[in-house]
DNA sequence: ATCTATTAATAAAT
DNA sequence: TATTTATTAATAGAT
């Protein structure tokens, strides 16, 4: 709907972008009080933005009720697996113990995210800035190899691309005709039988460290029917 | 969109319901994810329907982790409200909700120092790269702030022991013997009856220890509200 | 589940 | 950002 149509991803131009992202943002949040009043579902809605403004829809403002539902409802289901070392006696300290922890863990985590930064001294100040410093610099280097993989990989499907261009070609100008009256497609005939990129993984000299989520993504991006794996996330 | 349009309330005919409820949450999951990718922003949808089954959405498969950045987004506003009870029933499901929190939370911490990030894809590299690098100017502003009190106190302080110096040598040449016979204290008497300074930590190298509240509190009120921003996340 | 007449959403232009 | 318009996409009701 529009103008054209839209391939599904990202939108480079950054004013369209966010033009889109304001008008999507409408109709999603406009479809999901819909569906939650039509068919008396519960709905909890959340959207950050790219710059990470925060937009929320929930079917009666309940967003924390809904939440709550959903953890439930998950862990009831991961309950299976996690049977492992629970505490032996007093539940209760056990538990405080654990919130004690989480509430240290999430202050110091809202520490590396820049906030709250009143409670620290200055010598605190200067560590933190400190570890982030270095923290940055692991994660440019990763960067660095991950994106020298990509380019890789985007020369290599490339290079086979014209391959099979050219295979293509010589196929035609040879059997063209034949294969023709045969009603035979030329572009998927015996000659490349397999399609070259399901596991393109060639040659990297970052192999080691490139998982197999990033290359997943890649692949995402580069070939493939997005919907595919998209469709994994329904399934739950 | 359909033969008719249709009034904004609860489908009352079950079959049409459930219909309905089928077609508008592939609709709706499908939105979500296209405004996930198309506007590279973060989405969260969760759905319960009328009889209680669970689907979801989320960007990247992580549910979690959107949700822990819901939650501290709206941290500061659940602050008012939170008088954390303890579990009613189910202690071990209980338990193993905060134990499965507290990995999300070490896993999470771990990233934020720049280790264990084989795990995450191209994209989450550079959202952490972001954050961390918003997270860098802020303790970086704060430590200039921190910086131009001192400064700020110590040359008051400075100038405090001038005038006093001033005064006393006034006082001693005028009323100095009458003063003292009267039992008052010359450094506070009526010629500098407000000290300048509210909460005057006088003396300069207080770096490390100073974290008390009564600075924080000048500080927040001298200078520049670089939270005042960051609040505004919270607005909508 | 599939089909299709209609309405709704929205991309691009303004 | 808001409005308009040409198009595509979603979907209500029928099968």
């Amino acid at each position: 709907m529009g103008r054209g149509r839209v391939q599904l991803k990202r939108i480079e131009n950054k004013i369209n972008r966010q033009v889109t992202f304001s008008k999507r943002r409408a109709g999603l949040l406009k479809k999901a009080h819909e569906i939650s009043v039509l068919c008396d579902a519960e709905v909890a809605l959340i959207v950050f933005s790219h710059k990470g403004k925060l937009f929320e829809y929930s079917t009666d403002s309940c967003m924390e009720k809904i939440l709550e539902r959903y953890e439930r409802y998950s862990y009831a289901e991961r309950q299976l697996v996690a049977t492992e070392s629970q505490p032996q006696g007093n539940w209760s300290m056990e538990y405080n113990r654990l919130k004690a922890k989480v509430d240290l863990l999430q202050k110091n985590h809202r520490h590396y995210m820049g906030e709250d930064l009143d409670s620290l001294s200055l010598k605190e100040l200067q560590n933190l800035e400190q570890q982030l410093d270095t923290a940055i610099k692991h994660i440019r280097s990763k960067k660095r190899k991950e994106k020298a993989i990509q380019e890789q990989n985007a020369m290599l499907a490339k290079q086979i691309k014209e391959r099979e261009k050219t295979v293509a070609q010589a196929q035609q100008s040879q059997w063209g005709q034949h294969q023709q009256q045969l009603g035979l497609n030329t572009s998927t005939s015996f000659l490349l039988p397999q399609p070259p990129h399901p596991c393109l993984n060639i040659g990297g000299t970052y192999q080691e460290e490139a998982t197999d989520q990033v290359r997943r993504n890649e692949l995402d991006l580069t070939l493939e029917p997005i919907y595919t794996c998209h469709l994994g996330y329904f399934a739950a």
